[in-house]
DNA sequence: TCTCATCTGTCAGGAACGTGTCAAGTTTGT
DNA sequence: ACAAACTTGACACGTTCCTGACAGATGAGA
């Protein structure tokens, strides 16, 4: 789970990002108005943490900024329980409200509780993506083609290709696909990717026949083809 | 809309009811844990306002004996803060955490933001639901099928059932599940959701044949198909 | 009160499936 | 023809899911 941490006050967000880090999150840090509107939108956090007392912009107005183009969960952090920010949080679609400074088991509780609603909500977490006749259902992880049949992939194969639609028509070398779809970092030797895609061809391309999707791209790596 | 005040003291039942009534919903009162859940069970309330530090029983309580038949939005109301207090009424299932003396203003937030919330989700077994050959009755626990013939469903069994049939065709993972049929989250691992989908099936599917209506989806949960 | 049936949660064994690694093929460019 | 790059099938291991059995909890009825 990401979170995206964003405050200007340092101190603070070396605190809050150390607890999260504790208990298992990926931190994200931004510290002014720009670089988290940036953070929401490149890296579509899990949750915002939101510091409503900012020198320039205020935590509100970022607050309505992201609701525009994201539903991320948002829990509010400020220096003051005045009630008028506390309600006013709650109303412009903030999801909680934490003051501080607050206890560690506080900050957890309330993340949990927030990611776990999100969860159960959850609708649609990933929306479908199609290239060319494939297209990609997240919520059973299947592939669909255009004359009506379609597969079930497991885990890895659906983040697979997934990640090879996104990247349609550009060549992936074989450690950008590691780190992406394993989230591994290693140089190591290995073909688990050539496996994989080896897999994946034979649930989406035709038996005997030279690979029209998943193509590889000789000494460079692989690349998609709607 | 129902809420229910559920408080031992007299003057603060008064107070709530008084503010809430004002904002135009309708007040239900209970004053000890039997009452509590007699409302909770007769009058099927949108929400619940759950004070912690009662006489006989406990908030915290009440709050599990109510999840366990019901989804209803509990908000806890407790005099003192104490951080441990809060951290559990959210673990324990709670919706939100208020502490008296708390602001009109911020009681009505709390509990419009809670309601907005559960309106969306919803599970509330009321109205007969009806998937493909299946039909379900909520006031027998019974379930229908389109040949006439019919079986009862246990308590558990019946929310589950009821749960996938609400979202048929979607899958759900098995924390969602957990969540929204048993109520609260579980430590650790378990197969219960396994185990009662199981017992679903040997209810509602023919004997030594793969599963038609809930269908499972390795690696990510189950699905119900009409 | 005690008894009995039912409901509930846990567990352990096993089957089916997903994953990573290997070694032996095949293709490609020089 | 050769090496490097890629493909392919096979296998061991771990995980997920299914299943039957069991013990405690609960509640109705005697």
């Amino acid at each position: 789970m990401n979170i995206l941490v964003a405050d200007d006050d340092l101190a603070s967000v070396k605190l809050t990002a150390f607890l999260l880090e504790d208990a298992g999150y990926r931190v994200l840090r931004a510290y002014d108005g720009p670089a988290i509107m940036q953070a929401v939108e490149q890296n579509q956090p899990d949750l915002v943490l939101l510091d409503v007392t900012m020198p320039k912009v205020n935590g509100f107005d970022i607050c309505r900024q992201i609701r525009r183009t994201s539903d991320v969960p948002i829990i509010f952090i400020s220096g003051n329980g005045q009630l008028a920010d506390r309600v006013t949080g709650l109303q412009i679609g903030g999801d909680d409200y934490l003051v501080k400074p607050f206890e560690p088991a506080e900050l957890l509780a309330r993340v949990e509780a927030v990611l776990r609603r999100r969860n159960s909500e959850m609708v649609t977490p990933v929306s479908r993506i199609t290239q060319g006749p494939i297209t990609l259902d997240p919520i059973e992880h299947r592939v669909m083609f255009s004359d009506g049949k379609s597969t079930v992939l497991t885990p890895i194969e659906f983040r697979l290709l997934y990640y090879m639609m996104q990247n349609a028509g550009r060549v992936l070398n074989t450690s950008q696909i590691l780190s992406k779809v394993w989230g591994y970092d290693y140089e190591g030797e290995s073909n688990l990717v050539a496996v994989y895609v080896r897999r994946l061809r034979s649930k989406i391309e035709p038996e005997n026949e030279t690979p029209r999707h998943v193509v590889t791209v000789r000494n460079l790596g692989y690349k998609f083809v709607g």
